[in-house]
DNA sequence: AAATTAAAAACAAACGGTTGGTTTGTTTTT
DNA sequence: AAAAACAAACCAACCGTTTGTTTTTAATTT
């Protein structure tokens, strides 16, 4: 393949994520994506075969790109291990307002039934146990009280996608809350005093 | 409108829940919506003007017949407030389980940006006050720790459609857990003691 | 260094099928 | 007689896909 084609096949990856996570699969069309690309509509079929490999390709792609638990995060959290929810939290905030087409385009795909999810998780197990051992040592320093790993890490990334996920909807349940903003500082704030031990914020 | 049009008015309804539901707005058909009723294609504009309407009317039917918190779950939460958290969460997780429809139609009309979300909430409203006042008579007691009634809500409404909205990906993620029955059953054991003081359980 | 050439890349245009939406006329039920 | 339901066709638009042609690129030959 050379140079011009990778580049035409990075324009079309990059349009199809952007079509996608916007519309769906049976809402985007290859036209749209064929003329936001910038590319002829025929160039999709000879690099991607059919239309939902391409989708497949572009979820992909938006996950080996993404980095769920950024270093930053990571290192954050060494540092202050009492406050690890917290940071975690906001972490995880941060990375889906900086890249909304990653849970939309898993939600697309989990709703329509994609098949490549196993090799999504592959990418994501790494990231996990780093996170792990962090978690543990905190729970045996006493600084989080004895809940698993497992609860722990499901009930942020729940908290994280069910925010994004239902905005529509919040904007009007959590009334008594004028920002959306202000919801996340509350959200973090309480589940951080939830997780920790009492002890630890002395 | 007589007796006979209600019927079939209603049998659109119904093909429509269980379409919409499965492909989404874009995914199902008229024809195919009209074909399930067992109803002629024109009765559905007759009735309902156009498919965005449509789409519509189904996802507030299903709002409307579907109680997120059943009797049952209330009283029995009235009668063991230490066990509220666990309790409201099996019921949940029972709801969605009885009503895929439900989730499923409210993770479509988010991603795709219906815009009769406020009249959801409405309906809703109502059944959230009745749970406020159990759950904070609770927190007064000393019997759950001082979190906010909208966190709480929040993580445990967040926590099922989690767990609904994300199957496909989780089959993999929690690995080391071997079915999804095992690991709802731990995640609402843990819930329960994260919200509960030490001392209610004794 | 310039010309040639074959493959790779990109294009334009059309294909057959299906979609949502609508209409016309007819039959059935109330 | 009016309301409800039907059958059937129509439309323009759009779907994913394919075919045939032109342009660009890079290697080869002169």
């Amino acid at each position: 393949m050379q140079e011009r084609a990778k580049k035409t096949r990075i324009r079309i990856l990059e349009a199809a994520v952007k079509l996608f996570s916007a519309q769906g699969f049976h809402g985007a069309t290859i036209d749209e994506i064929a003329e936001l690309a910038e590319v002829n509509k025929q160039r999709i079929y000879a690099y991607f075969g059919s239309k939902s490999q391409l989708f497949e390709a572009a979820l992909l792609e938006v996950f080996e790109r993404i980095e769920l638990f950024s270093h930053d995060t990571l290192a954050h959290a060494e540092k202050h291990p009492e406050k690890i929810t917290a940071i975690v939290m906001e972490g995880f905030l941060k990375v889906h307002k900086a890249h909304p087409d990653l849970w939309r385009l898993l939600a697309w795909a989990n709703l329509e039934g994609s098949l490549c999810t196993e090799a999504l998780n592959q990418a994501r197990r790494q990231e996990n146990e780093r996170l792990r051992i962090l978690y543990e040592q905190a729970v045996s320093d006493n600084l989080l009280r004895p809940i698993p790993f497992e609860t722990w890490l499901f009930t942020l990334l729940a908290v994280t996608y069910f925010r994004f996920s239902n905005e529509l909807t919040l904007v009007h349940t959590m009334n008594g809350i004028s920002s959306m903003q202000k919801m996340e500082r509350k959200l973090t704030a309480d589940l951080n005093t939830l997780f920790t031990t009492e002890n630890a914020t002395e």
